[in-house]
This record gives C-alpha cells, structure tokens and sequence, in this order.
DNA sequence: GAACATTTTTACACGGACGTAAAATCTGGA
DNA sequence: TCCAGATTTTACGTCCGTGTAAAAATGTTC
C-alpha cells in the first residue's frame, strides 16, 4: 500500500479534506509544524510535538497528510519559491546599484525569517543523502538556483567595480548567506535585540564585508 | 577518572585500556567518529557507522566507550577548551590592534575546523534541552565563555574607534561566528578553493564588515 | 602450551518513532 | 432524529538505534 506500483511517493495524496474545519486544522499542522521544525529542526521534530502543539494525537495527522516529509515540503516549496523568484526579481533591476541590490537580497532572504526561522539551508542539509523521491529534489534544485543567484549578484557586482575584486564570488556568496541563516540557531525574537536590528546589522556587515 | 564522583552517568567509566593497540584503537575511534559527525551530524550518526568506519562490530565501540555521548564529549571538550584559551589568549594581546585581533580571532576560530568539521555550535545545538549531565554542561559553560569573549572583542574594538560604534556587539558577534561555522555546511576541502583561500575570504569579510 | 587478561562478538532486551487499519465519534443535512 | 460522510482515536506492527550480558576469540606471560 505504501509505496505500491511504482517511484517513491507516487501515490496520490490524501485529498479527503472537505470541511472549512478541516481546511483549518490543515493549516494549523502546517502552522505548528514550521515552528516546531524550526526550533528544533526537522530530524528532532516527532509527529507527537506535532498533534501535541496542534491538540490532537498524532495519528490524527495521517488524515491529513500521508508523511512527515511532506508536511515539510508544503512548507518548504512554496517558501522556496518565493525566495528565488523574489531573488531574480531583484537581479533584474538594472536601475538599481548592485551594493544596494545585494542590500535588497539580504533583506528579501531575511524576510521569510519571521516568524518560524524555518531555514532551507539547515533542513536541507538535514536530508542530505536519503530522501531523494522528488519532492526533496525540487526544494534542491530551488534552492541551488538561489544560491547561482546569489553568486552571479555578488560577481556583477565586482565586475562592476563595486565589490572587492579579488574575492571569490562563490565563497563570498556563500559566506554572507551562512552568516544570514545563522540567526536560526541563536537569535530570539522576544530577546532584547529586534528582528529589524539583526537585519540592519546584517546589511550593514555585508555591505561593509565586500566592498573594495 | 572523567566525572567519578558526582552527578549523572555515576557509574565509572570502562578503564579498562590497557595495551598499546587498545589505546590506538580507542584513539581511531574518536578520530573516525569525529569525522563522521562532522559530516553528518551527532544525532544521525549511529555507532554503527563508527564501529563500521573502525572495521569493528558495533558493541566492539561499549568496551571503550559507556555511551555514545562520551565519544562526543571526548571529542569536543579538549577542543572547546584550546578555542576559549587560545581567544582568551589573542584578547590579551594589548600590543596588537583591535583590528589584528580580530582577524586572528577568525583565524584562531578557522584552525579548529579542518579536517573533521566538527562544528561546536552546530552539534551543541543538537543537545539542547536534553542530555545535560554535567559534561554536557560544561562544553556549553566553556561555549558561553567563548562567545562573550567575542562579544568582548568587537566591544573594545568598537570603544577603540576602530569598528563601526553603532552595530550591537552582540548581534555582530554573532553574526560573524555565524558566518565562520557556515563552512561546516557546504565547504569541501577537496573543492576549487581551498581552505586558505575560505579563511582569507572570512577575514576579508568580517574585517571590512565592521569597520567605521 | 597453559593459565590468565584483554578484546571482540553473539544474542538479546528495551524504547522511540513512523506508519496502517479498523473502530469510534462527531457533524451537518434530509 | 437519524444517517452518511468526515474526522479522530484505539490498537497494532515494524524498524532502527542504544545499551547489557555473557560467550567466544585473541593475545600475553611464564
């Protein structure tokens, strides 16, 4: 019954969902589920943290989706999504400088921080080596183009004289977008520094960190 | 001989090594576990991975090791505790700018990482809310430690006039180590670029970061 | 080479987490 | 109110990973 026929999760999924209730309940799992694999990541995450947070058991949660892995990934996708075509939104405006265009990506990435830091990065290396059954290997592929983006940005901006040239794009790319996802496993939002203080601050160590 | 007489994990560890091709044994455990954990983590490696890694059957590992725990533990204290001294030691080199603090602050920090890639952060991370029987809470106390040492850094080099005053040490702190354990993630040493060439982009970066 | 200590293996107990199936409960409409 | 479908729960089954205990194998010393 699992995996019956044919590729991995080829069977249809669970399209039961009739009622307003249930439509609800549907996106409260999602809801509780981005904040639980945020705070704890998604290999720690049980089903029971799950339908506790939600207020069900957790078997309760089959109905609404057959697999762990796919709450995950109708979390991740969409999110995914919007990072990269918000990216490349930001690639195509040729009117603006690329040092205030890099400052653009870091705040559009830093965007979908708040408010379950839910992080691709992290959870994408969380799944690294097993799980690949297509669902997985689109975020991958989101996310690698996310990552081609953010390398091309930083490398107009050195041929463009506005970076420091002698860095490489990749590991500069690479660099600023660790120190961005690093907040996930530190920073608190109930703290005493705000979201938009974590965010200025890393615009302005970016900003600062590749210039000439 | 680790923690005999106290807390948690009461009972005396296996001291049974005695031959010269037990202590190497031993020794080759910790160094396979360490890579293996730097690669994927503490709580998804298995001791089977390491036992297999080692050439030995899993429980081979119990005649060296109580828990798997204290394979960690062994690993990340000395470590952690060389990290903290060898800050401790670049803060108080007053005869050196805040500005070349820092950079070998980085360096210091980047020297621990090759070749297994054990991310202290990373793996504390993993712990958190759980295992805290007393060895686990030191390497958090000695990771603390470490942490306010940085904060301390950018603070005297922000009071020196030498960094940027209006950037919070905190956040900026953190913003940099976050940016230096990334690599753990995604760097390859046996990649186009070398570990040099990280480390100098990692400088690079986090000393035009925070400047004035 | 025989007794003894050291090291490794075999065999097993246990718990945690995912996932399935069917029974029980709830809800809205006729 | 009663029924049919929707939703949740109870009850299992299974796999995987840790850890224990005792037997087997290996090595060492006299």
């Amino acid at each position: 019954m699992k995996n019956a026929i044919s590729r991995p999760s080829e069977r249809r999924p669970v399209e039961r969902v009739r009622s307003a209730r249930a439509t609800e309940r549907r996106a409260s799992i999602l809801d509780r589920a981005s904040e639980i694999f945020g705070q704890k990541g998604y290999g720690r995450t049980t089903l029971d943290d799950i339908a506790g947070a939600v207020g069900v058991k957790r078997e309760a949660i089959y109905y609404y989706f057959d697999h762990k892995l796919d709450i995950l990934c109708e979390i991740i996708t969409p999110e995914s999504k919007r990072l990269v075509e918000d990216l490349a939104a930001i690639m195509r405006r040729h009117d603006v400088s690329p040092r205030d265009r890099l400052a653009m990506a870091v705040r559009n990435h830093m965007s979908g921080f708040n408010p379950d830091f839910l992080q691709l990065a992290v959870v994408l290396r969380e799944l690294d080596g097993q799980d690949d059954d297509g669902r997985v290997s689109e975020i991958r592929r989101l996310w690698r183009a996310y990552q081609e983006s953010w390398i091309d940005l930083v490398r107009e901006g050195q041929q463009a004289g506005c970076f420091a040239g002698h860095l490489d794009p990749r590991l500069t790319a690479f660099s600023i977008l660790g120190m961005c996802n690093a907040p996930s496993t530190w920073f608190q939002p109930s703290g005493e520094r705000s979201m938009e203080e974590l965010v200025e601050t890393l615009v302005t160590v970016t900003l600062n960190g590749v210039a000439p």
